[in-house]
DNA sequence: CCCGTTAACGTTCACGTTACCGTTTAGCTT
DNA sequence: AAGCTAAACGGTAACGTGAACGTTAACGGG
């Protein structure tokens, strides 16, 4: 049914050979010949099959994307990264969530070498080295986003964790926070313990020794779950008087968390959080948080698996650390909300 | 280098067809002889060649699914929805964001069918009907979500726009509002048509008959836009007194144009919005808005779509129509929102 | 004029799997 | 016992393309 090489060869009267050599634009073909091609295969409105040409090439043109859920702003920002690029190189790109499932990593990591892809970009669950081990024994190229991994010294585009969790913290503190409350995601991950590193040297340099109670993991990211470690945070006694979010989306929930236990934003409770997604600053309280460039970083990704994939086994990995960069909003009660404040009183 | 089922065949003694057979499971074949080579290949830690399979089956295991923008928390729902039902059923998506520019939607169209992906799931930019032309005419399955096309009787699945729109201008009327401006994205999708349409028979019934000027379209559905346009309508004289936006990201938009042209929400500017995305109750003041179920739709529209794959030819059509619904929040004005008032007055 | 070179093709094989048709063997019927 | 059936398998082709190699003819240099 569908039209094939075959078929523009024998109306062209030339070999699918040299069809093919005129549509990939090889230089072994009069120029002619590969015009007249060209027509004909335009006419019968010819669409190469990828399938066919992978199967010979054994080249795909697809990678995967592998990442906790599309549905968290910073992630789909990180996709469109990776999309746009990779489509501006003639790449598909195979989305698989794996809601921070470790299982489901791996069940990503096979089906996309199933299909073949070219290579893989992963925002890691970080829960073991077996996806790893298996992505390098079969020789799928791969890029680690966000997460690096310790044992491996693999390609990555990653913002820097510890600094902006440092920022962040200093931040609350020059505000006059001692008792900052920290909720965070799966403890296996290793953007999760820089973040938790840079908040406790901030801590540790203003002298501040608080119990590990106020340091607390949760299974995933979604605001759900910010809510309810923010509930737990806010049972010790005595309560924080300010949350750093691993990120905006569990800052989301801490909101909403705070708000349940009867506390207000910032007076009673200031808020930080982490990415800058763009719902950030429309928020009830808009949110003070740390900026990283999701579109880029996913571009910036997509760039270093591409390269990766056509330099072959290039031994030398590429590490690329993003700047985190303090956004200050109404959230963490600092001075810019003064206005504001005025103006609700003004009323 | 990778395993093949060759090698399988090989160890296991037996030709490449019998292998073929165990592990798909196909009842031509011993129960002993299946165990043995399904031993074989899991300690060969072989994965099928998906691609190969696909082109001797001439059956694809992967759907597109073309959307506006994954950026957009709407179809980020949605697109779950779909994937996850898709891998449910063994398949994979490969997801091309069009920007609501119709060239992109027919080079996604191109690629896709480039891949053979089984089917498509369409959100589509409605700009004419070439593109659906084509798919007809390539036999390419496909499924139309959230804007179905008034020319062809094809599946779809979708919300009640006309009658979504109609509850939300009814809602404001029933607070009074009597300019109700209006704020779409572009004029040829059918969603924004029927939108309209419902806005203006609840106008039409309220006997209120307004200039055209107070409906006006964008040529996207991002919250810039959203912006620009209320800016725009802020700007008539009279100026509105409510406005409704297409959807949350606009009215997300709307709430930065309305704040902008130094307006308060709800106080001198009523708003509501249509999706309901996760963020519009946290929005600086919780949106009302009309909530459609996301993530179930994109599940019903890729059930329906491998439905539509497997019955071959069936021509009759589906068509699913999901029922809005009123989330009343403080954005417009509404009772609910007294006690906010009160709280921030009592401070 | 012969040989080497090169442009411009065609032939053949390969990619890994599935589909189709065939073959063998055992077990059963009549 | 001859014939039939079904189970269980093998052989071969096919899917549509790309890669490697072979072929032809034209051309140029020595």
């Amino acid at each position: 049914m569908a039209i094939t090489m075959k078929d523009i060869a024998k109306i062209a009267g030339v070999s699918v050979n040299t069809v093919s050599r005129a549509l990939n634009d090889r230089p072994e073909i009069n120029e002619e010949t590969k015009r007249s091609i060209k027509k004909i295969a335009q006419e019968l409105n010819y669409v190469p099959n990828t399938i066919a040409a992978t199967l010979a090439s054994k080249k795909s043109k697809s990678i995967g994307l592998v990442i906790p859920d599309i549905c968290d702003p910073f992630f789909a920002m990180q996709a469109r990264g990776v999309e746009d690029a990779a489509r501006k190189h003639g790449y598909s790109v195979i989305i698989i969530n794996t809601d921070e499932i470790p299982k489901n990593e791996l069940n990503a990591i096979t089906t996309l070498y199933g299909i073949r892809v070219a290579g893989v970009i992963l925002t890691s669950v970080s829960f073991g080295m077996e996806h790893i081990e298996e992505m390098k024994s079969r020789q799928l190229p791969f890029v680690l986003l966000n997460r690096y991994l310790r044992q491996f010294d693999a390609d990555y585009v990653i913002n820097d964790h510890q600094k902006g969790s440092y920022m962040a913290t200093k931040h609350l503190l020059a505000l006059g926070h001692k008792r900052i409350g920290i909720i965070l995601g799966p403890e296996r991950i290793t953007s999760v313990q820089d973040r938790l590193t840079g908040y406790l040297q901030a801590m540790d340099e203003a002298g501040i020794k608080l119990s590990k109670e106020y340091a607390i993991h949760g299974e995933n990211l979604k605001p759900e779950t910010g809510e309810l470690l923010t509930e737990e945070l806010m049972r010790k006694n005595p309560r924080p008087t300010a949350i750093f979010a691993y990120c905006d989306s569990l800052a989301i929930g801490a909101s909403a968390g705070i708000r349940k236990t009867g506390h207000k934003i910032p007076q009673d409770v200031a808020l930080v959080g982490y990415d800058d997604i763009p719902y950030a600053a429309h928020l009830e309280v808009p949110l003070t948080t740390i900026a990283q460039p999701a579109y880029t970083m996913g571009k910036a990704a997509c760039e270093v698996l591409l390269k990766r994939i056509s330099s072959g086994g290039e031994p030398k990995t590429k590490h690329i650390v993003f700047e985190p960069k303090l956004i200050v909003r109404k959230s963490c009660g600092a001075s810019e909300d003064q206005s504001v404040s005025q103006k609700t009183s003004s009323k």
